[in-house]
DNA sequence: AAATTAACTTTCAATATGCAAGTAATAATG
DNA sequence: CATTATTACTTGCATATTGAAAGTTAATTT
């Protein structure tokens, strides 16, 4: 699955990336709701695929979204970790859910509507931070218990 | 080409509407670079064939993100025009452009990196008004002319 | 050692995409 | 006013992507 660009428009090449139904919903579990393995994933209320779910793990790998580790004490479950470019697509993650907050309830009323859209709501900028700091000790914590 | 939806997740909803390839370049196209007519459409860069075309379009106005009008002087030219809702997208498409310049150059070396770049850079916020507001001056434009 | 679990891969059917060609209606031109 | 061109499609067909289900391999637990 390699990547090419359909021209030089910057709008047009974040879409030749991430403009499709799984890669973003892959990253927000990541980011959002702390999936990091394969089953994690597989669990997940979107029900993806496994195969389509491999191919996307493999493509965020590719493009250096996420990297593939493991716990030192565990050879068989693998890590899906976002890397800094990855943790930097929270500000587009949180303009999608805000746009569906004020634009989506009409066709599809069903939409969460709980603390966090609240927070969202109330303080774009401020739950975008929580949430990149909140992966960010995460990952610390992770690599900690990796080195030593 | 009916819509529905995953589960209640805010992100994953916006993505079941906007996630695809060409949904979202569609829009930056009319309220970028100004396109309203089929044949604008089919002449941009990005080279969307006719009947993807034709598909999204209809979507596009099933979901209310646009208007399907004509001229009051010309029965065969089709206008689409965003609504209210899908100029409201303006925020998400400026998050996926300074995503690209931050992220996708050294992947994509060739994304275009001009004056819009740099306004885009230095404020988004002025610079998602300003495509709103020039897109809602245009429209006002065009109702005036057509109302009288 | 046997059973279970995690992470895939494979197969095959269904859907979406994309190119090329064709059509119908309107508008412009001679 | 007849011919030509333009706009907005639709259709047919080939290829690519998606998705469900089952199978495989290796590591871990019992």
């Amino acid at each position: 699955m390699r990547q090419d660009f359909r021209c030089n428009c910057p709008f047009t090449s974040a879409l030749d990336v991430l403009g499709d139904k799984w890669i973003l919903v892959i990253v927000k579990q990541m980011l959002i709701e702390g999936k990091e393995t394969f089953k994690d994933f597989t669990e997940s209320e979107e029900a993806i695929a496994t195969n389509i779910l491999s191919a996307k793990l493999k493509f965020l790998e590719e493009v250096g979204l996420i990297i593939k580790t493991q716990r030192p004490d565990n050879k068989k479950t693998n890590l899906y970790l976002l890397t800094e470019k990855g943790i930097s697509l929270t500000p587009i993650l949180v303009e999608l859910a805000t746009w569906s907050d004020k634009n989506l309830r009409d066709i599809h009323p069903t939409i969460v509507n709980g603390e966090a859209m609240e927070f969202l709501r109330n303080d774009k900028t401020a739950f975008a931070n929580e949430i990149e700091k909140k992966y960010k000790e995460k990952l610390d914590a992770l690599y900690k218990s990796n080195n030593g």
